[in-house]
DNA sequence: TGTACATCAGTGAACGCGCGTTCACTGATGTAC
DNA sequence: TGTACATCAGTGAACGCGCGTTCACTGATGTAC
């Protein structure tokens, strides 16, 4: 389809202008959430009218559809990023901190409240499972608490390596692939709720819970 | 403002499509979400015109701030009731599960994507220090693996002290706001991820994982 | 018990708005000979 | 280099829709004497 390094002036232009109505479209989601993101507006923002953006996508949902892709991509490639520098598991909870507060907003695209009708495109989940496997990586190494009768999760890394099993997708040992869980549920549930402003109200410091939470992870 | 025993037959009616209206707003978020919230859709269902609702609501905003209202409410109640008959922090945290699951739409209302402009009412804030209280209550008794040194939750305590003691709300020791703590973010975590499906795409399940999370919030 | 009045529920029309999307068309940019 | 044609970006008008909300009005229900 795309012709690796022959690109013509208007498939370049075409490039730009998409990248721009997806920057304009993140500005409005920052600003008044992923509901509010109408086609009309951004045309409007741009200077342009609002046919003319369907020349570039085919309507408002193959907008979104590309925000949730470029969204779960970003994040990919800063866990990865993270990883292939030598990141630990606490190294890979600041890098994930870090990309969610960049913009709350895009954080809560992926990981917020779901629209009932809507179904993520499908080559979504393969992004989030190589995020998986950057996590799987780095929660190979064993912490110094983990105990070998692995009480109790021992019942729960029975359950593991039955589905892990199943799927043929991950081999990885049942103990490495709960410490990824643990990582990603308990540091999601700090984090949405620090996006959300829970915290806020309590007087509590956000960033203190995080890294203790990270403490008990690698610990 | 209302008579305590005497209830005239015109509030009584009042309070009933007050509450009809409440129903089927619930019915419609838990169909298309909360965006999708509708005053002229709920009236067409109701089988009445449109602005017959506005006898009974300022708008669509003073609903949906009811809603919010009664969600936390019904949580507030929810748990209080577990604590009550003698529940442990195991039998709060089921409550909690079983709570969101039956309406997992009206659990993302409270704990979902925060609408960028809009300010939650006041008194939630009472309701959901309300709920805190109960779960500092359950979470009074340390755990059998609470250890004297603290390590490495000392640093976090010393903190949660400070601001306990400048909201002068809770004179709760810090280790079991510590605790409370921990049980609304890990549980919040799989919660959330499990009400938006992001389990069922890997072949996870969610129950194992929550009552995993408990064991490690209790032992 | 009966009449006169006040209260209130609900209607229908209307306003203004913004949305997504289609379509015929103009004008500029690129391509082929 | 120059002309003839095809491609494509963008416009403006239009369609149909549903939204929140206001307002004058009708009809029923309650209240006071």
């Amino acid at each position: 389809m795309t012709t690796p390094g022959k690109e013509t002036p208007r498939e370049r232009y075409r490039a730009q202008l998409r990248t721009e109505v997806k920057e304009r479209a993140w500005e409005q989601i920052a600003a008044a959430g992923a509901a509010g993101l109408s086609l009309n507006a951004i045309a409007k923002q741009m200077g342009v009218s609002g046919p003319a953006l369907y020349r570039y996508f085919a309507g408002r949902d193959e907008l979104i559809t590309e925000l949730i892709r470029d969204a779960y991509r970003s994040l990919a490639d800063t866990i990865r990023a993270a990883a292939d520098s030598g990141a630990d598991l606490t190294g890979l909870g600041h890098a994930l901190r870090g990309w969610a507060l960049a913009d709350p907003q895009r954080y809560f695209l992926l990981y917020g409240t779901p629209v009932p009708g809507y179904r993520a495109p499908d080559d979504t989940t393969a992004i989030a499972s190589e995020i998986m496997d950057a996590l799987l990586g780095a929660a190979r190494t064993p912490t110094p608490r983990d105990r070998p009768d692995g009480h109790p999760d021992a019942h729960l890394e029975a359950h593991l390596a039955e589905h892990a099993h199943q799927t043929g997708d991950h081999p990885a040992p049942p103990a490495a692939l709960r410490r990824a869980l643990h990582f990603w549920t308990r540091l999601h549930g700090i984090l949405s709720l620090e996006l959300a402003g829970h915290f806020t109200g309590m007087g509590l410091d956000p960033a203190e819970l995080y890294t203790n939470e990270l403490h008990h992870l690698t610990q």
